[in-house]
DNA sequence: CTACAACTTCCAGTAACAGGAAGGTCAAGT
DNA sequence: ACTTGACCTTCCTGTTACTGGAAGTTGTAG
């Protein structure tokens, strides 16, 4: 496959699978006699791999990490729990500042008239 | 007021407030006879009140309009209102993607044993 | 034989700063 | 007067994960 074609099946630009080749992240199989890049078959899973882990906010390294334990046959699960696990606390940790500014944002949203005044809560809070 | 001083007062680092003054957001009050940035009471205030917005996670940009704003006497709080509401949108929508990921990877990480073993539903699902 | 699509490398830009080098300035202590 | 050390300046690089674009090469269809 090139790029083009392993590209649409990951889901993803061939910029990006050009980007994960440069820092190999997931690198070509082969280059063709005229230097293009081929993809098989097991690229294009670490591909998809990556690209979910990716949809998770996994960081780049942390792709790293999961695509070493994936082809690892002797993986412990507890590994890649661990490295889950962090993702998933700092998850919760962003919900939980959003949700206090949401309520934060919400509450002088609310609390501004919206009017052709010049008087606004918001600015207020901020000045 | 020295940069240093001001940055203390504002909360915010040397470093940025020099880049705020750089780009224009909240640039110094005038310069010393040695080049020296100084910054008054006016300023610092307009320091603080860029620290608030951002702290809301208003970009940079939406912090000039905001800031214009607050210094505009015939500023309508309908033109804050708008932007504040559409802050609180995104991080409405921000907090659902959040939450299907929490979600989804919160199963992944419980249905996976964790010991010594390789066989994991997370390394399941990315692949 | 000629388009034209698809490929290549390389460089710049994004957002909002942080780190650090090289050098000028200021206030205090000797 | 001199030195020391803290603080200031500008300028350049690095961060994250790409995206956009220029310039040049290759593959293929008509």
């Amino acid at each position: 496959m090139n790029i083009s074609e392993v590209a649409i099946k990951a889901g993803l630009s061939v910029k990006t699978v050009r980007y994960y080749a440069d820092i190999a992240l997931v690198p070509e199989a082969e280059r063709s006699a005229a230097g293009y890049r081929t993809y098989d078959e097991p690229a294009l899973k670490k591909l998809i791999f990556a690209k979910r882990a990716r949809e998770f906010g996994f960081s780049i390294s942390e792709c790293q990490e999961l695509l070493s334990l994936y082809q690892d046959e002797e993986r412990t699960s507890a590994n890649v729990k661990v490295i889950a696990q962090r993702r998933l606390e700092e998850i919760i940790q962003k919900q939980k500042e959003l949700e206090s500014l949401r309520r934060a944002l919400a509450h002088l949203v609310n609390s501004c008239n919206g009017d052709d005044r010049p008087n606004c809560p918001i600015i207020d809070y901020l000045g």
